[in-house]
DNA sequence: TTCATGGTTCGAATATAGTTGAACCATCGA
DNA sequence: TCGATGGTTCAACTATATTCGAACCATGAA
């Protein structure tokens, strides 16, 4: 029985580094994954970002960094619970998440 | 007597992170910083990577490099001398650039 | 079951980025 | 000093990304 409203995420081993730089490269998508580093959030909360941002343009960021494998975005009752997918961008390219967390 | 062939490079201070990793996300910019991390380069050799390549297209993917502080280009006699700004990003951003090269 | 909520998707409009020929510029060699 | 060489800049075009309203879809609460 699976969900039909579960999102398609890349494999770990379909990460691609350019894709990865670009999904970053963007400051409201660098916000978001700053955030995220504290730990998994709602989609409602953590976009306390910028409230006034249309939802869609929400979603769509999400998406970006979604398909580059940056994030998980799961559904959770009626919300959704993003989660920063450390563990494979730790594997596949060491180093690099830290190094962008950690500037300025 | 300053030569007037010389681009603009920010300064080390005024390196961007999303604007270096928007310059790191293209597979043939981050192909040209591959090749600088072994040394500086003369342009005209260093982009055997696509010799059909207009010149002009070349040109601009240095742009992008150059202005993003990720290469310095200077004339060299007739030609230009790329090199990687190793220093200034590894000062801005420690570990970011060893991360990216070590990628696969 | 019905409604409100939180979010995705679609489509169209806008903005930004990439590509390229042509014109130009400085340098070196003859 | 003339021409060839290596490269930048400009302008126009194409392609890709972003933005956002509207339509839609599940879920949980009433």
């Amino acid at each position: 029985m699976k969900d039909p409203s579960e999102l398609p995420h890349p494999s770990r081993a379909d990460l691609k580094l350019t894709q990865v730089l670009f999904a970053l490269s963007d400051p409201a998508r660098l916000a978001i994954v700053r955030h995220l580093a504290a730990g998994p959030q709602e989609m409602a909360n953590c976009c306390a970002i910028d409230p006034n941002m249309p939802k869609s343009t929400k979603s769509h960021l999400m998406k970006v960094l979604r398909e580059a494998g940056v994030i998980r975005n799961e559904a959770k009752g009626r919300n959704r619970l993003l989660s920063l997918r450390q563990d494979d961008i730790d594997a596949r390219f060491p180093g690099l998440l830290q190094s962008v967390l950690a500037a300025e």
